[in-house]
DNA sequence: TATCCTACAGTTGTATGCATGGAGACGTCA
DNA sequence: TGACGTCTCCATGCATACAACTGTAGGATA
């Protein structure tokens, strides 16, 4: 975590803020002031407040009243509702693409992309690097499919947020005899949910997918019901309040 | 539209410029430099910068790739899917509220929001600022009888767009005749929506209150099918790319 | 004792000058 | 004629000094 090489000051003081934001080293509530961050970075006050401004439209802080931003807290809900927002999202990109008619392309590299996961299921240790890289690439697609900008654009900044992600809690998962259980069975909602796009069934499309959220969802309340605390097998969840 | 007296200089430049935005003298697809900004409006760049970011996280603007701002482009089909999604999420909120319950208070208040309505229409000639503003109360209410946070801040996203608003469209209605029709309709769908509510009917709720957002839908290609430009009779289509 | 007033300290708001870096214009070379 | 390279200009990135504001603590007064 020394400096980072990337292009400006505020492009670094992002990347280092919104990390410490999501491994709660920020935790909610935190006020945050211009000049002790300037000094703890080595920077000006200036790109500060150029990533601040970000993190705002982010969603990770909010504003003050009255000037200042603040780390913005997310309770167990706010993770859970967020999932559900999400499958929700999705579900209505999925009944928009049966009903509008998907994109021929758009389906055949789904396609491909399924048959990749079905690839990486026949190896006895799943590659879950190359499993999150494929199931990105399919969330993504699906909302492509809708043909809806406002839609695709609502979906990546809800999916901006680690946890809720389609990917989150894929690298926490404890037990691996469930994960790949599991894992089959989002491979069998994939597969359903362009199903009923390609045959233009635009409720069964909607449902599935929104259904195919509530495994994250599930994913969620198991991690938080063992006895360890969150942070020690989620980072996803590090951000939560105390 | 003179110099307009709030606090900041950065304040009076995002009202100004987002009223730039909206009314269409700044159209979609203009970059928008600082420098020529900040002699524009007699204030130094460092204001224009603070009220270009808050536009960037209104979505009224881009972020263009290798710094600047850009202004964001509606087409007709973004207006379009922007009522949908607003109906997809009012119809999530109306769910919710459903399945979790209804907090008490919010549905007493509720109905002292459509006792008002019923009231307004009992007068010859509507008064439509009362009924907007009613009408917006409603629409806060039923987001907030959702009792989820994360739901609530993306409702109230969706609506700072002009033509999103559940009042959008109201003073820009030609044919008053229809006026009041429509108004009566919307106000059966509101008390419907809180009806299935009531009884815990969540998938009812939900779909009711997504049809009644595609009331503003059927608003919006009411307008744009008339002869007339958009500009003329609907301030809040002025917005449109052309 | 309660309230108001004042002064101060700390924080953000603003202006400005300089640094940096990218895109386009122009010219040269193959 | 086309492509490549360089040069220049202009917009943004950044630092810094100063201004304005806000909340608070302390004291004075009724």
């Amino acid at each position: 975590m020394a400096a980072e090489r990337s292009s400006t000051h505020a492009h670094r003081a992002l990347i280092t803020l919104r990390q410490r934001i999501l491994n709660g080293e920020l935790p909610g509530g935190t006020r945050l002031y211009e000049v002790a961050l300037a000094e703890a970075l080595g920077i000006s006050r200036t790109p500060v407040r150029a990533a601040l401004s970000r993190l705002a439209e982010e969603a990770l802080l909010d504003r003050n009243a009255g000037g200042g931003f603040i780390v913005r807290s997310f309770a167990v809900a706010d993770v859970v509702d967020t999932i559900e927002l999400r499958g929700v999202l999705e579900g209505t990109a999925a009944r928009l693409a049966a009903e509008r008619g998907a994109p021929p392309e758009l389906l055949a590299e789904t396609g491909a992309i399924l048959r990749g996961i079905d690839t990486l299921f026949q190896i006895e240790t799943i590659d879950m690097e190359g499993y999150s890289h494929l199931n990105s690439r399919f969330h993504d697609l699906l909302a492509r499919m809708s043909q809806s900008e406002v839609l695709i654009r609502e979906i990546a900044r809800i999916i901006a947020l680690p946890f809720a992600s389609p990917s989150a809690f894929l690298d926490d998962q404890s037990r691996q005899t469930d994960l790949v259980k599991t894992l089959a069975a989002a491979q069998d909602q994939h597969r359903a949910v362009i199903e009923a796009i390609t045959h233009r069934e635009g409720s069964r499309a909607e449902s599935l997918a929104r259904e195919h959220a509530r495994a994250a969802r599930r994913n969620v309340e198991f991690l938080l019901s063992r006895e360890a605390t969150p942070k020690d097998g989620a980072p996803s969840l590090a951000i939560l309040s105390a």
